[in-house]
DNA sequence: AAGTGGTCTAGACCACTTC
DNA sequence: AAGTGGTCTAGACCACTTC
């Protein structure tokens, strides 16, 4: 086994073991080259194995921090990662198509048990939750129905909710975004969602359900975006 | 913009303009590093970049070489990246699942244009075809249409198609297998499929439609897998 | 034997945060 | 000012292929 494999085994083993506890910071790459005697090169490569499984995110000058991941070990349909989100608004400007939105549904509520463990919430915290379809062109393509920590963002409005909420995540608000969780299934149309999409009851649609994590590797939204399967094609996919 | 960043959008230039073609190989990691005055590492970081996005392959002791993926240049919905393919058997003998297929058709033909294209063969080359169900503890997971460059396989037997295929491959014809472009989507079963899924027509399957590459950059198979939805959710997603 | 890419060392220097 | 992770240098050494 090459050195950054076997520190990279090592240190995962610590935070499954729980000796590496959530959002305990990581001894520094420095203290990690003197612990296992190596170069700073390598304890960089077994870090980036622990970002790309989504167990630890880093922050330049602050440290290397393991994720508040741990409902992640329990439910194994939901362990992949990706770096970069462009929301949907980014993704169809960058094609030229008008997007728009309609929103059936917006409320600040404590949210259902296992979405406020996934977002490390008591049962007292609060949630933004919401649904709305997203539309390019006058055609539906998704349906979303998002919970967001109100605790982090503290003036989500309506109006955001037809426009991009994570320019406003980012301009506004200042967070910065890092990485995702998701699990990918195939599911069918409701009958509520077949009238929003405007598709039959039972259509085929492609679900991506979500963790977003801030860089900082605090969850911020879970989410499930239902798209339409004859309108939409998910492509650049790696498989971990 | 980073010195990898730089050297990396350079190369995809020249790869996107013809500069470097199908199948060449670029210039030795050392003479890239004279070329741009960067050290060896800096070159490495670049052709990491490369190769995640699918544009070249490398192989220790021979060099790294331009992939055969013009085609994808056209098609943007398929031009994603999976190394180190792990094949629906090795996936569920981890669970201690009991693995089975049903194959329901296999011969040699020549494929249609479009598959053709994508495997880098002329309209007179002949490839293998097969339709097979997988199952899993006696439950259709998926069914899977799948064409395999026969010069580069000269003995795929029926049989094979009921143990892995990809343990075939690798072990006995001694192939090296590269990564995988593909996309996803959500469509609905045929009457042929649900009955032979176990499942009903129209019922959501998850499809992955993927161009399987050896190490050396040549595509070996074209095949799209429709898993039932509710059956099966893919996981260790990252979205480039 | 010669050439290839992959891993790794022991740092220097930088961008960013404030442990 | 001190500490953090990120990029990069200029190599050494290794595994693998035969350009």
């Amino acid at each position: 086994m090459l050195k950054y494999e076997a520190i990279a085994e090592d240190l995962r083993k610590q935070i499954e073991d729980g000796t590496l506890g959530q959002n305990e910071r990581l001894p520094t790459v420095v203290e990690l080259c003197h612990a296992y005697g190596v170069s700073k090169i390598t304890i960089r490569r077994a870090m980036e194995r622990l970002k790309k499984d989504g167990l630890v995110s880093s922050r330049r000058g602050s440290g290397t921090f393991v994720k508040r991941s741990a409902s992640f070990e329990e439910n194994p349909l939901v362990t992949g990662l990706n770096e970069h989100a462009e929301g949907f608004t980014a993704q169809h400007a960058k094609a030229g198509d008008a997007v728009s939105s309609e929103v059936y549904d917006f409320a600040v509520i404590t949210p259902p048990a296992e979405v406020a463990e996934l977002l490390g919430l008591s049962a007292e915290d609060f949630t933004y939750y919401h649904c709305r379809t997203r539309i390019a062109n006058d055609l539906p393509i998704a349906i979303e129905y998002t919970y967001m920590s109100l605790a982090l963002i503290p003036g989500l409005k309506l109006h955001h909710l037809y426009e991009s909420v994570y320019r406003y995540l980012r301009e506004e608000v200042g967070l910065k975004l890092g990485s995702f969780h998701r699990a990918i299934r195939a599911v069918p149309a409701t009958e509520e969602e077949a009238t929003r999409l405007k598709t039959e009851p039972g259509a085929p649609l492609l679900e991506l359900e979500q963790v977003g994590y801030l860089d900082s590797g605090i969850p911020f939204e879970y989410s499930r975006t239902r798209n339409v399967g004859s309108r939409y094609v998910l492509n650049n996919i790696t498989l971990a």
